[in-house]
DNA sequence: CTAACGTTTGTCCAACCGGTCAAAAATTTG
DNA sequence: CAAATTTTTGACCGGTTGGACAAACGTTAG
């Protein structure tokens, strides 16, 4: 078990929070090789020295960045329930994740981050909590699939499909952009996404027979 | 125009391909800031001066691999045509793009990397080359749903869940193979991709009335 | 007021990093 | 062979980076 919450003073609540929220700016920007405590200071208004009062090194900064990350992260798969339609159900979570990706693109951008260049810092979490999760949900889907309510297919390929789907509007964000266009890649460019996804996940490609 | 390429002995030509193929490791697991000239140096089993005899600098060598890249990279979507049966042509174009993040896992992992950072070395040709392929592309899959052949969708956007889909299971490997375990994690994880990616493209998840 | 405690800053350091350079070693050329 | 050229190396440099530290400053409680 971890110790308990260390007390903290009201400036240090504060002050933690800006730095975290100025150096998920940074980290997602530039990777955490990439960045550096003065880039975060200077984001965060303070100085290096004062920084490093309220974090006593660079990566405890990344991990507790990384701890909050994946709890928000993964809500929307959470959420996945056996309650309502199951094509409701599954449409609703490809428009929550989308809309995450809208919302959070920097978040986004971090976890892109850590997963690329191996999750060194949280493999451990991958194999045990992130896995658990994403069986549990399989055997919903898979109890969906046999009761005939939406077509045999493999749950776990499914749910990488719809993380890759949704996540690329915010890591590829400006590869999107770029190939849209002025016009098209403006703001529009997630409903455009938003309905695009809903019918190929629905119906695919063929055409109506 | 380009100058023409210098003349380079026997021995530069296989020293600089080295060089890359182990730059190419080196880059595409720390990304360009997280890597050091000492890493590639040592990978591609050479003195850093000695490196820095065939590349002046650093970001020579980032940019020599990324230009190789992108012609590579593109191919499959080049070879897109309006030949055969649209579906057909679809699927195999899929399929491609699976073998390639399956065959060259470093090389997606280095465009990824390049565009999370938001490109800054490559923008000017994601706005300019890249978007005249897809959009020359899109226009061809337009054609085809004029003409009845696949529904009818947002091509740019089918685009983006293809490249999206695909390379997931190159840029999220670690991820992927976490979450399905160690015996479905393993070799035949791409024939499953295949097999689903195929399923969703073509018929969705309505279940068949 | 004052002592205790929390916060901020300037200075400093050792490690690292990209890159230079001259000289040595190896190779090619005549 | 010897001269010319290419390749390799060790030593070095200036700038950056993560982090330490003590002293100064501010705040709060008795």
């Amino acid at each position: 078990m971890e110790g308990s919450a260390p007390r903290r003073t009201r400036i240090q609540q504060e002050k933690r929070e800006l730095i975290l929220e100025a150096a998920l700016e940074v980290f997602s920007a530039n990777g955490f090789r990439g960045s550096t405590i003065d880039q975060i200071a200077e984001a965060a208004g303070m100085s290096k020295p004062n920084l490093l009062y309220y974090f006593r090194r660079k990566e405890d900064i990344h991990e507790t960045l990384m701890q909050r990350l994946l709890d928000t992260w993964l809500a929307p798969l959470r959420e996945l329930d056996d309650i309502g339609d199951p094509l409701t159900e599954l449409r609703s979570y490809i428009r929550r994740k989308l809309e995450m990706a809208r919302d959070f693109p920097r978040e986004s951008r971090l976890f892109a981050n850590e997963i690329l260049q191996g999750a060194p810092r949280i493999k451990p979490m991958l194999e045990g909590e992130l896995k658990t999760l994403v069986d549990e949900k399989a055997a919903v889907i898979k109890g969906w699939m046999h009761a005939g309510k939406i077509a045999r297919t493999d749950p776990w390929h499914l749910i990488f499909s719809i993380w890759a789907t949704t996540q690329h509007y915010a890591d590829f964000d400006v590869q999107v952009r770029a190939v849209l266009g002025t016009d098209r890649g403006g703001d529009g460019r997630f409903e455009d996404a938003a309905r695009f996804l809903e019918q190929l996940f629905l119906d695919g490609l063929k055409p109506k027979g």
